[in-house]
DNA sequence: TTATATTTGCTAACGGTGTTAGGTAAAATG
DNA sequence: CATTTTACCTAACACCGTTAGCAAATATAA
């Protein structure tokens, strides 16, 4: 059955091309500038190929969508499992997701549809799985040992996201009046006004 | 001269009808469906008839989204002028805002692409004028009173401004999992710790 | 009033998009 | 060898924003 091996890795690899030549012409123009047609004359092939191995521009998207989030929940991770403490998880968990945002722009404006065609959102993204376990774990523990232990985890969750989206969505769509490093600063006191008032 | 006049009235007429019909359409179906060739043909005119009025389909976006900030800045006003506690202020603004966003998504997504196509953002704003200062001004007043008066205001109302946008970014994009009277509850929670870190 | 100039609006096109119908030639299967 | 499946293409459909160029109506000047 080699023969029929053989076809099944080329057809991969066509599949594998029209991803990263997609991908690098996000890199490099942005999405917008993404079209099928593009795609299809930079693998040469014709286009209605590109339809054997997607359903639509759309699924193409999906896909990158979920890579994106997968990336995100991943180094969420592995920032909070280098500190024990609920509060310095939940520190080191916003810095994570700063620093992939602003690092993979591209993943983070499909996933949240940041300044993207197309609005309804969540569209390419199955489910935020992973973050928002991590993040409710931790907050979940960090108030247990304040005063009112019997604040809303889901609330304070969604607080916590809130404050990491805006300053990230800002800073992407470059509406942000404030520079660089500044901008580090005004996470470090939203999150540290977040923390203050756990307690 | 009641002849150019009446002439200048129709072509304000036909100007209007373009944006009145550009309007509905969005407010019915989003502002990805809104085309040139659609308002033409709603207003019974010809495509290039347009174009006398608008030299581009981003001019007319352009107006709405400035027609926008002026909306919201006059409503931040409102809520601010009914106060005169600076924390008092504070609030009633990020109320107002949060407001504003809800009831007027399609001005708001325009204003700052959420969920948009064209990502450049700020496109379609002249300035964020009023809004900024209005709230600088309660933070400042605020700080004031506190026991670290040199805080800086500006990082102090980027932090407030992106707490609000993340909050109303999500909840407009649909990818909130949290209920309506929930998503007041977590604009009050991180306004509050916004406060609390302001001392 | 007549001749010229301006305005008003149109049709038709250009180049772009996502998507699909239908056909051909090559390959795999019986 | 005959048949069916697969791979791939051309050409089209229905949209999009934008513009060139023309015809008719109107306003202005002689």
């Amino acid at each position: 059955m080699g023969i029929t091996e053989r076809r099944l890795k080329e057809k991969e690899k066509v599949r594998t091309a029209i991803l990263t030549t997609a991908w690098q012409m996000v890199k490099e123009e942005g999405w917008q500038s993404l079209s099928i047609r593009k795609i299809a004359d930079a693998i040469e092939y014709s286009v209605p190929v590109i339809y054997d191995y997607f359903e639509s521009k759309e699924a193409i998207l999906r896909q990158f969508g979920n890579e994106g989030l997968r990336l995100l929940t991943k180094k969420v991770q592995q920032a909070k499992e280098k500190v024990t403490d609920p509060i310095d998880q939940l520190k080191a968990m916003a810095d994570a997701y700063w620093n992939f945002a602003l690092k993979n722009k591209e993943y983070y404006q499909l996933m949240y549809g940041v300044g993207m065609a197309c609005c309804e959102g969540k569209k390419y993204l199955n489910e935020k799985d992973g973050f928002d376990y991590l993040v409710m774990e931790s907050i979940k523990e960090a108030i247990s040992k304040t005063k009112q232990p019997g604040a809303n985890v889901c609330l304070k969750y969604h607080t916590f996201w809130s404050i990491l989206h805006g300053l990230v969505s800002i800073k992407i769509m470059g509406n942000s009046p404030v520079s660089g490093e500044l901008n580090k600063m005004v996470l470090d006191d939203a999150i540290n006004g977040f923390i203050k008032n756990l307690d």
